[in-house]
DNA sequence: TGAGCATTTGACCATCAGGTCGGGAACACG
DNA sequence: CGTGTTCCCGACCTGATGGTCAAATGCTCA
């Protein structure tokens, strides 16, 4: 608001403090994907991040204000691969990369799919307008698009937005279900690549149109 | 344990004793499926079943072990559609109809389901030991099944573990994402039939042997 | 250098929440 | 009835936890 003094300080956000906030989301979102919101403790935050209790509160107001900052610095780059799925590029290819993408995902940022997965279980109370605005915007926007496709016979008929919950479904549990998963597949190592090759097969197939008739 | 001198009554655990257990356990599965184990407290628990805190912990040792109770008692009936799946019906079939018993789980169920989700995100401290138990050992039967489905030709080649965790991913997400999916798609009616429509052709054409060649 | 702002923290505080206690009501059963 | 057992609860205890505060320590820049 009042930052209209500006002379030399309020340009830039010192980058100290900047690193400094840095660290703490990594802390917090260490622990708030682990044991989610209520379960997250400051000192946790704390002790993950060599910074002092009263000192983590002086760069956010609340515990509160942490968790939204994670959560609405998530949203964005979570909607990113949907966001490059490309009206002029070849169908088939362009919703078999978006799933390869969201898959990339799970394995490169599990701890951001749990804090959402989280979040969402918990019906949405820091994000639900973001949902209602971004969110739905977008799948409407993929959603005609995809019908295009179907209409110019790209693509075999599908529903859109059940077409879309099925791929975050699907990509998103290889993270947030990742102890049911090792535990049946009694190792780590390999999931990622056979669920990548297992995936792409699953929606090319529903995709394909089919040819007879 | 000293049950030993069981005359009367350590027979039968006399009804209402069997009522007010009930009626603490759905008040609990209520706080624990929408706060989670940290975030749900014993007042909550309290004042949704009408029984005072201390009598709570009359009928359960603690908070914890409620939430024992009820992740133990659900894995059972949570496993009974994959159980189902018959080694001598129609391969395709068999397959299609647990996508559907499961779907109707996350319908009806929704609650249990998020317990078990949040229970799993957390690293499944409770239920780890049943995961490794009966879990694994039950897809490790199912998958043998499919394979050989899959070598009679009765159904494409499939990984039948990953095709286990995308139908659970893709059932189970229409219960713990029902937020999401409400804000998205802006109404909460037939958001299960159109879904039960989807699955059934996702995995109907995944399955489907390719007849040509 | 030193005035003034940013940063950091030890010591506290207040509330919340799981759990205990001791006694009383209800009920079985002779 | 009477007595023992089960059931129920108001009051209380205690540790955990989010958050405050005043005082110290840097840092920047004229």
């Amino acid at each position: 608001m009042a930052d209209s003094v500006g002379r030399t300080h309020p340009r830039r956000v010192s980058r100290k403090r900047k690193e400094t906030t840095e660290r703490i989301l990594e802390a917090a979102l260490d622990a708030f994907s682990r044991y989610g919101f209520r379960g997250a403790t400051l000192d946790q935050i704390s002790s993950g991040s060599g910074i002092s209790k009263p000192n983590l509160l002086y760069y956010f107001d609340s515990k509160e204000a942490m968790h939204r900052a994670l959560l609405t610095r998530l949203l964005d780059t979570w909607l990113d691969p949907l966001r490059a799925m490309n009206p002029d590029g070849e169908p088939i290819e362009e919703i078999t990369n978006y799933v390869r993408l969201k898959l990339n995902m799970a394995r490169d940022y599990p701890r951001e799919s749990r804090l959402f997965a989280n979040e969402i279980i918990n019906g949405a109370p820091v994000i639900r307008a973001a949902l209602e605005g971004e969110l739905r915007d977008l799948v409407n926007d993929k959603a005609a698009l995809m019908e295009r496709w179907v209409a110019e016979g790209k693509i075999a008929a599908v529903n859109p937005r059940h077409l879309i919950f099925s791929i975050w479904a699907t990509t998103q549990h290889y993270a947030d279900f990742s102890a049911q998963i090792r535990l049946v597949l009694n190792r780590s190592d390999d999931a990622f690549d056979e669920a990548a090759k297992h995936l792409d097969a699953l929606f090319r197939k529903m995709l394909m149109p089919n040819r007879g008739n």
